[in-house]
DNA sequence: CTGCATCCCCTCAGATACTG
DNA sequence: CAGTATCTGAGGGGATGCAG
C-alpha cells in the first residue's frame, strides 16, 4: 500500500501507538514499578494498589505477562502461590517510566498552579 | 490522618497519579510532540493525527492548556486564526515523552513477538 | 490463594448539526 | 476557520458469586 520509510506515529495504524497506549494504561505503570522492586503475588498487588479491582488486576497482569514485560511463576504449594517479576524487557521500559514520574513529581506544583490560574481566568469570564 | 513522608504512587489519591493519567491520554501526547515542532492551527492538527475527532482535539487541547503544557494564541484575522504552541513547562515534558517513544520503537518488535508466543502457547492448550 | 464468569452501570468518545 | 451542543452506542471497569 504504502512505502513508509519510518514509523508515523501520528497514522492510526502506527503500532508505535499501541505501546504508548500501554504505557497510558491506569494500572499497567504502578504494577511494573511495583513488582520491579521484587517478585509479588497476586494479592500483594491488590493490596499495595489502592482502588484496582480484582478483575482489573488479573487483567492487566495478563496483558502485561503478554507483551513479556513480567513473567508469572506459579509454584505449586497448597493452596497455589503465584509471583510476578520484572522481565529484562519490562525492566528497561521501567526505566523510560521513571523518567516519566519524575517529571511528573518535580513539575506538579507548576502544573496544579497552571491550572488553577486558567480556571481563575474562565471564571472571571463567566462573572 | 497521614503524614506520609514522601508521595505514594499507588495511592488513589496521589496527586502524580493525575500527571501519568494525562500522559497517558490516547491524543495528549501526539499533540504536545507535534505542536513542539512548530506552532500549528486548529485544522492542521485535525488533518496530521490521524483518526482523531474534532470533538477529542478541541477537548485535549484545552485541558493541555490548562495544565500550561500548550500556549493558545488567538490572531485576529478573518476568519479567526489560532495557533497552539508548546510552553517551557510542556517542553521539559516532551523530553521524558520521547524516551517513551524511543522505547517503544526500539522494542516494538520483541514486545509483538513476546505477543505472538504468548497467544501461540494459549490456542495449543485450546487444542 | 488465585483467579474466571456474569451482571450492570456509567463514562467516554464518535457522529451530526449548528454558531461566532 | 475554530470551535460548541446534543445524542447515542460501545465498552471500560466495579461488585458479586463461583471454581481450581
Amino acid at each position: 500500500m504504502k512505502a513508509a520509510t519510518k514509523p508515523n506515529a501520528y497514522a492510526a495504524n502506527c503500532p508505535t501507538r499501541q505501546i504508548l497506549d500501554r504505557v497510558g494504561d491506569k494500572w499497567a505503570v504502578l504494577i511494573l514499578l511495583l513488582v520491579r522492586d521484587e517478585p509479588m503475588r497476586f494479592n500483594a498487588l491488590r493490596r499495595a494498589i489502592e482502588g484496582i479491582s480484582q478483575k482489573m488486576l488479573s487483567q492487566v497482569l495478563k496483558s502485561l505477562e503478554r507483551d513479556g514485560l513480567i513473567r508469572r511463576r506459579v509454584i505449586a504449594t497448597v493452596p497455589v502461590t503465584v509471583e510476578y517479576s520484572i522481565t529484562p524487557l519490562g525492566a528497561t521500559l521501567s526505566t523510560a517510566v521513571d523518567a516519566l514520574r519524575d517529571w511528573a513529581e518535580s513539575n506538579l506544583k507548576e502544573v496544579l498552579s497552571a491550572q488553577r490560574r486558567y480556571d481563575a481566568q474562565r471564571n472571571s469570564m463567566a462573572a
